[in-house]
Formats: structure tokens, C-alpha cells, sequence
RNA sequence: CGGGAUGUAGCGCAGUUUGGUAGCGCGCUUCGUUCGGGACGAAGAGGUCGCAGGUUCGAAUCCUGUCAUCCCGACCA
């Protein structure tokens, strides 16, 4: 369907320097995307990369509308009001996620937004025409361009500014009707991951700013992906480090002891802590404080209590505040509020409209050692209850870690991997719904705010995870199913009158034949169009060279080995068979 | 937004320490020889040295500012 002597393709020999990610090369190298005018996180998609993109969609699609969803098309730029109906407005512009503009100047002026998510956009479609108990459920989805000004631009198009997505919205009258949709949801994904030809694995997830109860993430196992995972085998948990529970060992043993307040002159850290009393890790209580911010109210300080040998998990303490970010306090506030240094912190701090918050490997905790509001010193053999401390409100607030025990198989321990988020799907329940109005009157007339779930694909990240894990040293390997082409020919020769003759009519043969056949009719040297095969990764590769005189042509699957000959005239049953071969070979994987 | 690095031709780089008006490889153009795994020879084209200001007789080089890109952290599909 293509000839390459009249299309814009070039390829590089080397990656340009700021590509760092494999995905990120290739994709550059081969000429699929081309970065606009040298900007980080936004890029071009060349006319291979929009095939690419074409497939994925189409499969993409056909999992969505097998579950009943219904695609449409939403809009981008979208007036200020409905996020502050939401809530969002403030929570989005704070951070800079979105990108705002305005119509008009001065007191006058309309603030726009340009769309990072769909929910208000939907919620408005949605709330005209919905009326009754009898219209629901449904489901509305769009792949469409979305705008974030991420802080972070990185690897190509793992992570960009502009970036496509697929985002269904269901609408639901019982939380019963949200699950049948949510599991439907995680089957069509599971579906056309595979179809896709991705190693990946369904983990549960925090579900972020755009809230809600339960969620999943759909990660696509790679080393440069940039969320951790966490995993069970044995109980077959699998969850996002940001939401990950597992057992906390228990505290080393410690001698007998009483309280008593010990010189720790200078120290920063728990380690030179156990080290300078000689007490384990185990048995010291951390008080961290944070700062909660706050959309609306003013900043809060946080005191954490969590044992020394763990970590505190920022996303879990942000949900329990239900705040927009914390922080840590900074040396001067720590100054200001307790008087004195890091690390000398103590449980019972005397903060002003201090939050106190406890996290579990500290609660039943005994004879510990922890901080005491005064530089310098620390006490050791404290417990809760005595000596004016308390054990406040107790939380979840650790970090699970590979190698702890999993809460599920005690006898097991969890380990870790690396992902990128591919799809994530969210029970939302009426988040939106309620401050939006999308309202229906049930079976006793009652108006009730519609539950919603959403669904999210990267559709333009995900050829990028599918590179980072398909690829040799020649350049990619795409899945059949999502290749830019299943087949490209190669005349080694086209000046050789007979070579070009019979490429053309094979061209024309495999073409009616409903192959995606890029057709190499370049006048270069075979062996150019040899490394350019490789490199943008077509599956089989026809060549009519040498062998034509006997009536041989070459069949070769990229990265599968020897090539085959086989007659001219039965190139085409033969190709046939192998992409059925290929084909087959994906769906059960 | 904090910390670090880098900006020289389409791509990869040298030149900057020690100021003297820009070079190499790939790619590109033309001709010839080649022609199944990124050919060879010859002749060419192509650069406001990121940008602005300053120092100097003279700045890619030194100084100040600024912008951009990349890496490490805090957010997300």
C-alpha cells in the first residue's frame, strides 16, 4: 500500500543525545515520531507511527465496544466553570497540570481550560438528558488528544505534554452495576494488552487526583518504567507501591533497660541513631513533620510516627489528609515550631494545629528510642503511656517494600518490579456526579447522583512500552498485530529489470491480497534496505534478489532466524500462513 | 519546582583549559566505479558556535544574565 521511493522516510544512524530510553531511540532512529521544534514532550507521529497508532486503536476499540461502550468525542478546550463546579479547577491550575488560556481581557475575560481528563466534560454532556433509572447503564468513551504540562517530560512518549488516550466514563444507578462494568472493563483490558503484545500485569493502585474508591493499573513490566510493583505469587497480590500494604517484621529484641535521656550530639539519621545508643533500627520511633497543603485552606503541620526501619508512603499520608500535596517541614519551620534540628523531634512535639498521625509499626511498639523536643539528646527504653507519650490516631502510612511479608500468604514475601502505566481503571461513584448534578430519579422518584467508573488507555505510550520490550540490536520487533506493516518487499536490485518486473507484480498480488505491505522500491543497495527493514521492525520481509533466476524468493520473520525460499508463484500462500502463524503465536501468549 | 550536566551543520562529536574569526565522521548534491547486510573514489553544498549584554584591537573560547535540552528527585495514561 506503500512505495517508499515516493514517501517522506529517512532514518538515523545514531539516536540523537537526548534520547536516553530504548523506546525513545528506536522511535527516533527509525523515524516513527520526530520531537516539534526540539521541544521536550511533544512530538510529531511520522506516517509509520500513525499506523502504529491506527492499530492499537482499532483494537482498542473493538475490546471497548464488545462491552457495550459507545465512542464519541468530547471537547478539549473547556470553560473554567465546569471545573470549579468539580472542585478541580484549583487543584489542576495550582500544580500547573493544565494548561489555561483566556478569551477576552481584563474583568471580562472567560478562563479556558485545555483538557487533561474528561469528567467534567462528560458529566456536562451526560446531565441534560439523563432523567431516569431506565436510561442506565452506559457507557461513553473517545480517544482524543490530552494536554499536561507535565513537570517532567521524559523518554519520548512515555511521558508527554500532548499525548493520546482512550477515556470511558460509565453511568450507573447501583454500585452493583459499577462492578459488572468494572470488571468488564478489566477483562477488555486484560484483552487487548495481550493483543497488543505486551508483557504486563493488573496491579491495584491509588486512584490519585482523580479520586475515587477502587482502582487498578494495567503496568507494563520494564526496567525504565516509573512506578514500582509489588507482587505475591503465592497469593497472587499485585499492587502499586503508592497503595501496597505487606506485614512489618517484627522489632529486633532489645535487653532490659529503663528510661533514660541519652547525649546523641549531632546525628541525622536513625542509622547514626541506633549506632551512637546501641539500640537495633527496629526499636526507634522516626517523627517526621510534614506540611499539608491544602486547594482552599491554609497549610497544616503533620507530625508522622513510623518505626525506624520504615519509610513513610506520601500517597497514603496525602489521602488520609485529603490533602493537595505534603511536604516536608523545612529546617526553619522545624526551628520556629519545636525548637530544634531534625532528627530531635519527638512524638509528643508541642506544635501549634499539629495533625498527629501514627503509622502501625509503631503501635504495640515497646522500649523504643525516639526524640525529645531538645537538640542532642534522645531517650531510650520509652513506651507509650509513660513519660507524657501517646500513641496517636494509628494509620496506614508504610511503604511496603520487597522482601516483607505478604499480608495475604504471611509465609510469602513480596517483590518488586518496575512499570509503566498503560491503562488505569477507577470506580468513581458519584465524585463527579453529586457537585456536577448528573442526576436520575430512581424506581421511587427519588433523584439520586449517577456512580460512575472511568477507564484511561495511553494509547501513545503504549508503542512506545511495546519497543521498550520488543527489540534487538538491529532496531524494533513489533507484534503483528500492531506493526506499521506486516510485510515489507524488497527488490535487492530494482535496476535489475527482472527483479523490479516480478517485485511489482507481487507488490500488486500481495496488496489485493489485504497485506499491509510497505513496498522498499528505492534504488539503494540491498544491504541499506536490509538495516531499514530491521530497524523499523516489519515482521516478514519479502526479497527478490539473487534467487529470482531460479524462481525463488526469500521469506524471512524479523528476528526469527533463517530466511526460507520458496517459489514466486507461491509467495503469497506462503506469507499467508506465516502471518496467521504470527497471529495465532500473539493471541496466546 | 529543587539538585546536576550539556548547548558548535540534519544526526553524532572535537575545538573552550592557554582568546587570533571553525573542524571531523555520518547524512546531503554531482560524476564515475560498484550492487545481498548501512560501498569506494573525486569534486561540492551546508554553521547568527542557543540567545542577549559585557571585557578585549580581536570572543565558540573569558565575565554576567537569560533560554532550551537531558539526567536525579516530588506528579500522572
Amino acid at each position: 500500500m506503500t512505495r517508499l521511493s515516493s514517501s517522506f522516510f529517512y532514518t538515523l544512524r545514531e539516536a540523537p543525545a537526548e534520547a536516553v530510553a530504548i523506546s525513545h531511540k528506536l522511535l527516533l532512529r527509525a523515524g516513527f515520531i520526530r520531537p516539534l521544534a526540539g521541544t521536550a514532550g511533544l512530538y510529531a507521529y511520522g506516517p509509520l507511527m500513525q499506523r502504529v497508532l491506527q492499530k492499537v486503536g482499532r483494537i482498542v476499540r473493538e475490546e471497548m465496544d464488545a462491552t457495550g461502550a459507545q465512542e464519541a468525542l468530547f471537547c478539549q478546550l473547556q470553560p473554567a466553570e465546569i471545573w470549579r463546579e468539580s472542585g478541580r479547577w484549583a487543584v489542576y491550575t495550582q500544580d500547573g497540570t493544565m494548561f489555561m488560556l483566556k478569551d477576552g481581557q481584563g474583568e471580562q475575560a472567560r478562563e479556558y481550560g485545555l483538557g487533561p481528563t474528561h469528567e467534567e466534560a462528560v458529566c456536562d454532556f451526560v446531565r441534560a438528558g439523563l432523567h431516569s433509572y431506565k436510561q442506565l447503564p452506559f457507557h461513553l468513551y473517545q480517544v482524543q488528544t490530552k494536554f499536561r504540562n507535565e513537570k517532567r517530560p521524559r523518554f519520548g512518549l512515555m511521558r508527554g505534554r500532548e499525548f493520546i488516550m482512550k477515556d470511558g466514563y460509565s453511568f450507573h444507578a447501583t454500585p452493583e452495576s459499577l462492578g459488572e462494568t468494572y470488571q468488564a472493563m478489566y477483562r477488555a483490558y486484560t484483552n487487548m494488552f495481550r493483543r497488543c503484545g505486551l508483557n504486563f500485569r493488573a496491579v491495584e493502585a491509588d486512584s490519585g487526583a482523580i479520586g475515587g474508591s477502587g482502582s487498578h493499573e494495567f503496568m507494563a513490566l520494564c526496567d525504565i518504567g516509573e512506578d514500582t510493583i509489588l507482587y505475591c505469587d503465592a497469593a497472587g497480590y499485585a499492587a502499586n507501591v503508592e497503595k501496597a500494604v505487606s506485614l512489618v517484621s517484627d522489632p529486633e529484641a532489645i535487653g532490659p533497660g529503663s528510661y533514660a535521656v541519652k547525649p546523641t550530639p549531632g546525628i541525622r539519621t536513625v542509622e547514626q541513631q541506633a549506632a551512637m545508643l546501641g539500640v537495633p533500627i527496629s526499636r526507634i520511633v522516626k517523627n517526621i513533620v510534614y506540611v499539608a497543603l491544602y486547594a482552599e485552606a491554609d497549610p497544616r503541620p503533620v507530625l508522622v510516627l513510623i518505626r525506624g526501619d520504615r519509610q513513610v508512603n506520601e500517597t497514603k499520608l496525602k489521602n488520609r489528609l485529603d490533602c493537595l500535596d505534603v511536604r516536608l517541614a523545612t529546617e526553619a519551620e522545624l526551628a520556629a515550631w519545636v525548637g530544634v534540628k531534625p532528627g530531635f523531634v519527638g512524638p509528643d512535639a508541642p506544635i501549634a494545629g499539629v495533625i498527629r498521625l501514627a503509622d502501625h509499626s509503631v503501635d504495640g511498639l515497646t522500649d523504643f528510642s525516639t526524640g525529645c523536643n531538645q537538640d542532642d539528646v534522645q531517650c531510650v527504653w520509652a513506651n507509650w503511656g509513660e513519660n507524657g507519650l501517646v500513641l496517636p490516631e494509628v494509620t496506614d502510612l508504610d511503604t511496603a517494600q520487597a522482601g516483607d511479608r505478604c499480608h495475604l500468604a504471611p509465609e510469602a514475601t513480596l517483590q518488586s518490579a518496575r512499570g509503566v502505566e498503560l491503562g488505569h481503571i477507577f470506580k468513581l461513584g458519584a465524585k463527579y456526579s453529586r457537585p456536577m448534578q448528573v442526576l436520575f430519579a430512581d424506581e421511587t422518584g427519588e433523584l439520586q447522583p449517577a456512580l460512575m467508573g472511568c477507564y484511561g488507555v495511553g494509547i501513545s505510550r503504549l508503542p512506545a512500552a511495546v519497543v521498550e520490550q520488543s527489540h534487538d540490536n538491529d532496531g524494533i520487533l513489533w507484534p503483528i498485530a500492531i506493526a506499521p506493516y506486516q510485510l515489507v518487499l524488497v527488490p535487492a536490485n530494482v535496476a535489475v529489470e527482472a527483479q523490479r518486473q516480478a517485485a511489482e507484480e507481487l507488490y500488486g498480488t500481495l496488496t489485493a491480497a489485504g497485506i499491509d505491505t510497505l513496498f522498499d522500491d528505492r534504488p539503494e543497495r540491498a544491504g541499506v534496505k536490509f538495516k531499514d527493514a530491521d530497524l523499523i521492525g516489519i515482521p516478514l520481509r519479502v526479497t527478490l534478489g539473487r534467487d529470482l533466476e531460479a524462481g525463488l524468493v526469500e521469506i524471512k520473520v524479523r528476528g526469527g532466524g533463517e530466511a526460507q525460499k520458496v517459489p514466486l508463484a507461491e509467495a503469497l500462500v506462503q506469507v499467508k500462513g506465516l502471518i496467521e502463524r504470527l497471529n495465532s503465536a500473539q493471541r496466546s501468549r
